[in-house]
DNA sequence: GTACATTAAATGTATGTACATATATTTGCA
DNA sequence: TGCAAATATATGTACATACATTTAATGTAC
């Protein structure tokens, strides 16, 4: 990717009808060709984005389990089929599902070794990737996030 | 959505590895979350965001006709398969699709009057929609494209 | 304690994404 | 001319998203 490549080259749309629009724009836009990066990283590792996104979480509350309702509520997007993508996980065998002895409707998901092993495998190539927004300096990252926090209130 | 929502609240995520980090995830929540909000918007008109998007630059070139090639160009994400969008279109009669005659591996795809018909009902709704940025300055907005150009570079 | 609502997860369906491959047409060049 | 490479699009497959519906378990009101 070319130095100073405008949003409006990246698309071949010279004209906004409003900086607003351009925003709304360049926010999707930007966060599409973000996603593209990781995904291509993690393929090798033959993950998808929310898969990792869900070890990650299952991590996070090793040795307890989470149940399906939990990963929804960390999940960045809430709308995704955690179940399906627990399913994925489960015949990789990165993870195991229990029905929940306390409640029965609910199920008990646990990282595995193997998953646990996994991620500690792939945390040179996360980190490597984290160095993709470093054409920011400190304050501009700060910047950036002030604004989209204060963008969706 | 309460006011000063935190990305670390949202996905109820405490503590980052960087500031970094946090933008990375910030950028992909907030985009994910813009586009629920557009598609929610666009579902009473029975169309989704990337057949709107395809129909926006159709309605660009009109009366010329666009090819396939022209819609991935331009297309927020260069990947997607817009023969598939175009189908979907054209089953609603809002484009047509027929061999290029000058060439005859294109296909020349115009919007149909019902196509642009159905974008002018839309308008006010897009207009609209736009005003969900407004929670930002002018000058953040400018500030915030600066932003996600030069992260990309 | 049965009836009804609520909750947790799974399943179904349509769409889109990412990528590989296939098909047909055109171009270039030996 | 003839044939390989390039081009334009379509198709196939695996996965994810968005949302509606289903199934099973639990809670609650009467």
């Amino acid at each position: 990717m070319s130095q100073s490549m405008r949003i409006e080259d990246e698309i071949k749309q010279p004209n906004f009808q409003s900086e607003y629009q351009k925003a709304y724009i360049n926010l999707v836009y930007t966060a599409g060709w973000l996603q593209l990066r990781q995904a291509a990283a993690f393929k090798e590792f033959n993950l998808t984005l929310p898969q990792y996104n869900v070890l990650r979480i299952l991590r996070g509350q090793h040795p307890r389990p989470a149940t399906v309702n939990l990963l929804i509520e960390r999940m960045l997007d809430k709308t995704s089929n955690a179940s399906r993508i627990v399913d994925k996980l489960e015949a990789k065998q990165l993870v195991t599902r229990r029905v929940c002895p306390s409640n029965r409707r609910a199920v008990d998901i646990c990282i595995t070794e193997a998953g646990l092993a996994l991620l500690e495998t792939m945390q040179p190539m996360v980190e490597q990737q984290a160095h993709g927004l470093r054409q920011l300096s400190d304050q501009e990252v700060e910047q950036l996030n002030y604004l989209l926090d204060k963008l969706r209130d």
